[in-house]
DNA sequence: CAGTGGTGTCAACAGTGTTGACAGCAATGT
DNA sequence: ACATTGCTGTCAACACTGTTGACACCACTG
């Protein structure tokens, strides 16, 4: 096993005069690796050894310039947020394909970007990225027409399902694989259940099999629109 | 520090005859201590070492009854389910109350159990506590006046909503900690942003950082309540 | 040219889940 | 009643994780 020591006696690119070759890093480059990293090994997690020895350098030279894992992975999920917002082309006017758009491009960033995607359940990168997708969410609620609470509880109930249903549809398909043509079930196995005592799930058990998670997360992203829809001309009358 | 020698010299409670007093362990006592430690230590994780110590038993004998301490988390997740379900008491009529109990009673016991309500994201316990948890959610939208696919969807959403959502604020709350009246803000610091850029979070902000992660939970839930009273409206015509 | 701050390297620590060898107890078969 | 078999707790150890403190070097400043 030639694990952790790897970039010692390799000289790599910089022109290594007598060895060393100390690579110089800053939170862009490391940033850049760790997303390049997250992306080709479709593992759920990222240890910071696997990312130094990516970057050429020691693990522990990443601590210079993120104070923890925590911090490298805000910086990480940031970024993909603000990929996520610039996907976004539709006009200002049409809010509801400006969410779906940046509804459906979170999903497939969080579906490449696995390990970093599994951190957005609790965390508030409080980065330019995320400001732009807030940004983003309340203008498309206000040109729907909602105001003040509507609109500020429309906005969290999107972001909640947008971030928690990707980060587990995320998780769960580098666990268990996507099918090949990059559909994959909501549910994992077969349910069996003895129709005495459930019978429902007896009835349901093959439907609830062919649900596919894609398909289930732009349908809770239309519900919300639908939502807001109603909530608008409830106040509109 | 005593921390993993512990069980060690006690000769605890099963008559001890000549100091080591092996206990004797099931899946059941298993089960119980884990639901214990994760209630009494507010921690977001449970380690096997922590269990064992809890038991009085060498931490490693947890893995003659659970393959994993992914099977572990399983059991101890399909517990949490099953006990959501028995805390149900409206009549099946009342298809909308159960629904709002059984979301309210995950939610309450997820947030008491951290450590458990993380692993909700991804797994799917297999257990009969999943089973009856499933088959009240099913049966409820049946009785809306649901059947097919919009049936299976609106539970697909539901489930997916309840399990993610509680286990967010779970871990949210176990990391920066409640308010004392029990309440807890579903945004955690400030949004500082400029006017210019951001004029929608500047107008919002405050208003952002007054919701509150239950009533937001709930909201969500009713939101599918009343998407599906919808769908059956349409369906019945 | 001296000095100072920042940065990469290395060894090490405290944890984590997990495995294999060993020992003892309980229930089995005859 | 005895021998055997299999299950189960114990212990040491492995591979892995994030993180810190001491050291050395390099680029810049005065």
């Amino acid at each position: 096993m030639t694990t952790a020591t790897g970039a010692r006696g390799t000289g790599q690119a910089t022109s290594g005069r007598r060895g060393a070759a100390k690579v110089r890093l800053d939170r862009e480059s490391i940033v850049a690796a760790g997303l390049e990293l997250a992306a080709a090994s479709g593992s759920a997690t990222l240890s910071v050894r696997e990312l130094g020895a990516r970057l050429g350098a020691d693990p522990t030279a990443i601590y210079r310039h993120f104070r923890n894992k925590e911090q490298l992975m805000q910086a990480l999920l940031d970024e993909l947020n603000a990929r996520s917002v610039a996907t976004v082309t539709a006009p200002l006017d049409d809010w509801r394909a400006r969410i779906r758009q940046l509804a459906a491009a979170t999903l497939d960033l969080f579906a490449d970007h696995p390990a970093i995607a599994v951190e957005s359940v609790v965390l508030t990168t409080h980065g330019p990225g995320e400001l732009d997708a807030i940004e983003l969410m309340l203008d498309a609620f206000a040109r729907a027409g909602l105001s003040g609470d509507a609109l500020v509880r429309h906005y969290a109930l999107l972001a909640g399902h947008v971030l928690s249903t990707a980060a587990g549809i995320a998780r769960s398909r580098s666990e268990r694989g996507a099918n090949e043509d990059g559909t994959s079930p909501w549910f994992d196995g077969p349910i069996l259940a003895d129709p005495r005592t459930h019978p429902r799930i007896a009835a349901f058990g093959t439907q609830l099999t062919e649900l596919e998670d894609r398909e289930l997360f732009m349908l809770g992203v239309d519900a919300i629109i639908q939502s807001a829809e109603r909530a608008a001309e409830a106040s509109e009358s």
